[in-house]
DNA sequence: ATCAAAATCAATCAAAATCAATCAAAAACA
DNA sequence: TGTTTTTGATTGATTTTGATTGATTTTGAT
């Protein structure tokens, strides 16, 4: 019998009862207990099984982070404050760019059928926008894994070419001395460069960025205008020394 | 037993079982273990099945579970054949041009971890894509409403910027003296400009276009290889004075 | 709880099966 | 005819297998 058989068959066997023993497997296939624990070695080391002592059982499923795709249907009421006071600052045939990530993605159902053109390298935002009819563009590059932004050099480089009246960026830490920050660099060298594409710019953060800092710095908090949900009283005045600052409020 | 009737014997047996023994095949095709090995590492190389110690499996073998994406719409029995032929010309190490549209969607589970760089400009491609660790590049450039493709000027471009070792191309019409065609006119341009732009050069269209005409001509048959699913035989002769034919039939 | 028997384990090794590489004979070709 | 391609047998190398070893874990009786 071949390996990938017995592999097919110990995991179809597992997925039946919820737990299997060497003897049963040794009885089912007849080949030699040594065989079957090296099979399950194997197993264990993709983490299809675990084994346990005398047999092996089903391994409970890792939930890995949750995807874009999730997140971005639990949109907290702030962020949705925070996207329609953006949105709100956009003027009719602006052409604006709208970052990848979750906060700029709740932006975009308060753009419905507005005379606006849209440039964007998130390839989440593209399903509504067009949904809107709202004229896009797509920065071109390299795809990431799981995040759905288009980032690297080419995107770099593309990005280049345009001119924005206004550019929206997502964050993920705001801090009074470091500044903007994101975790990846690529995405961060593409933020810094849309923000200097753009004659008005914005950075958006929840209250909960505030005060944080990721790995990779992609601007100092002057080059921006923060827009935010709401701020600490003792915030407020800090944070206004620096730069421009809109509390997002109703 | 000529090689191709073994081939194929093989893959039929294949698709029937899961998996195959060499001896197996050995009493069955009455030929020695040593053709059989030979075979098998040809049919390996095209990626048509994986070789396991004392046989074969298939390649399609989803040991993870079909996803939501996957069996969202299953294309036609047709459309797979051209697609898995057209993927099989594929090398290691390859970069690829992957043209936005449904048939050559349906090469992408083709591709399934392969090492291979692939660039398009079809946004639908790109969640199969990124499931398949695929790395891929997207082409920036104005977003068609629906059809998911990237078109315009700013796509042809950027296009320029890139070189492929093969592209797959699709078409809605193919016509011996009209040539390839589509109705969009800026998707015919990026398909023309992605053709040039590639060593090898592949249209895949299954025999419902043959003999249509779309309103816009975006090649000569000569510039590429067309591959079809299959061909009357008065039209076999007529499309091979003008250009190289593949036939996907199994 | 403690201890010894039983069961299970990982590690090792030699036999069996399978493998890739080679080469000469057979077949196909021109 | 001579040349090239395909085939099948043979070689030694590699992988897989099952038995055996002593170590470790579990069991069950005290």
């Amino acid at each position: 019998m071949l390996t990938p058989k017995r592999h097919a068959l110990i995991l179809e066997e597992l997925s039946n009862k919820q737990m299997i023993t060497i003897q049963s497997l040794v009885d089912l296939m007849r080949v030699s207990e040594s065989t079957i624990r090296r099979d399950l070695s194997e197993l264990e080391k993709q983490h299809l099984l675990k084994r346990v002592h005398g047999g092996a059982t089903v391994v409970t499923q890792t939930k890995d982070e949750p995807t874009v795709q999730e997140k971005k249907q639990r949109g907290t009421t702030e962020k949705k404050e925070i996207a329609q006071y953006a949105a709100a600052l956009i003027e009719d045939y602006d052409v604006i760019y709208l970052d990848a990530g979750t906060t700029t993605y709740e932006m975009i159902p308060f753009l419905k059928d507005r005379p606006i053109t849209v440039v964007t390298n998130g390839l989440m935002h593209l399903d509504l926008l067009q949904q809107y009819h709202i004229p896009t563009y797509i920065i071109g590059g390299k795809v990431k894994d799981k995040t759905g932004a288009v980032i690297g050099s080419v995107a770099l480089k593309q990005l280049e070419h345009y001119h924005f009246n206004l550019a929206f960026i997502g964050t993920n830490g705001v801090d009074v001395s470091f500044g903007y920050s994101t975790p990846d660099p690529e995405e961060g060298d593409l933020k810094e460069k849309a923000l200097t594409l753009s004659d008005k710019r914005f950075v958006l953060a929840d209250h909960s960025k505030l005060h944080t800092k990721s790995a990779y710095r992609f601007s100092e908090l002057k080059h921006a205008t923060l827009i935010t949900d709401r701020l600490l009283e003792e915030d407020r005045e800090a944070y206004s020394k620096l730069t421009d600052v809109l509390e997002a409020m109703t």
